[in-house]
DNA sequence: AAAAGTCTGTTGTATTTACAACGGAAAAGA
DNA sequence: TCTTTTCCGTTGTAAATACAACAGACTTTT
């Protein structure tokens, strides 16, 4: 268990938050480790989860298989992060989704009724860690709403305007940078690359904006 | 104060605590209440929010406003719902849609520091508030993680697939009954209905589903 | 400096989609 | 029952997209 403090002091969840301090919490958390090989399946879809997962070591997979059998994979979860944590309301239902191990890994698993509760002995940091959880939820929240806005945009320049549009707001400028390449952009706006690349050249064409590499300009009009 | 209690008991945030119970938890929560009239802002694009937010009363519309001044509707917020939870991390940064009253509306403040830290006077069900809302929010979450698995394929067809192929496994079951009629259905994935109607069909008359109404039954193969 | 690799824009074609318009079936209302 | 309205499938056309393939610019590696 000691070897996992130091990971989960670089998580959101224990941020800021001391090896002494984690380890003392740890006992009152009720938490359980697992290990998996490469391969092996976490969770399989129709399974109910009922704790928080943190990743302790090692790589997940997040994939998804239709009815048909198509499989497509949706997320990759990485040593510090958390999971499940969607799952865990009483009703939440079965989960439909595929973990897999991607290299050996550890999950460590926790009590949400034990986070969520407040602990007998009363540790001074449980209402920090209670507020990280919300935090850390609250802004997987915030990234999804965005990004189902840009994606509920039908065209592919409707697309792209959202996304530029947002981001111009969030650096508070016409100048935006962003951190995708555009085969990333593209994937991360679920269009094709060239043809993407194909309507921003059209737009700079028309004067709406102008771009050098990752940086974007916006014009009015 | 006391008119909107009612109105708290039916929100899944206080839901399963008594009027009486609501009325202590108020006192100590730091509630404040601002009424807004019809066609007023609530909250503007690029204000900073620090509250969770629950509508007492009338009907509130979450839009988007981009660069170039094109307008459209993400969501509609109805009495006993929370809004704006996402934003109440001191990172969050600044939201991006603006808030407008579609009737005459009341807003409840939540202090969310009150509601996630530990309250000194141990009202006995803050614990249940903290669940609460923890559970309303993952809800939220899983619901965008499904949406936007759904979205993100790139033809109608597959969307389609992706959706019924969840509802199937949902209801446990080759045969799925859906609450959507088809105009609702294609402005939930993002298409346009006759398109869909038509891939529907198309994928009828090649054996891998049929559908009488809202009623629909997926064939392997 | 040369070579290998990556990233980006460009083009053409086949496929898919949006949009508008229509008719029939079913449901709701008079 | 008759009328009105809503819902759904169908079709044709114009527009947008995916896909493949390629060339130039730029990076990284050797």
């Amino acid at each position: 268990m000691k070897k996992y403090i130091s990971a989960l002091k670089r998580t959101k969840l224990f941020a800021g938050i001391g090896e002494e301090e984690i380890a003392s919490m740890l006992n009152c958390l009720n938490v359980s480790v697992k290990n998996y090989s490469k391969k092996e399946y976490v969770f399989r879809q129709g399974e109910y989860i009922r704790d928080l997962l943190l990743l302790g070591e090692g790589r997940l997979i997040i994939q998804k298989e239709d009815y048909w059998g198509n499989l497509s994979i949706l997320n990759e979860i990485c040593v510090g992060e958390m999971f499940g944590e969607a799952y865990t309301a009483p009703d939440s239902g079965a989960i439909l989704n595929d973990v897999v191990a991607a290299e050996d890994s550890t999950v460590l698993f926790f009590d949400i009724e034990k986070i969520l509760s407040v602990c007998p002995s009363a540790c001074p940091y449980h209402t920090r860690l209670v507020k990280s959880l919300f935090y850390t939820i609250s802004e997987k929240n915030r990234k999804l709403v965005q990004k189902l806005g840009y994606m509920s945009q039908r065209t592919t320049r409707e697309k792209l305007l959202s996304y530029l549009s947002d981001e111009a707001k969030k650096q508070n400028s016409n100048s935006l940078t962003i951190s995708f390449n555009r085969q990333q952009m593209a994937d991360f706006l679920s269009v094709d690359r060239s043809a993407m690349s194909n309507e921003l050249c059209k737009m700079r064409d028309e004067g709406m904006l102008d771009f050098h590499k990752n940086e974007f300009t916006l014009y009015e009009e």
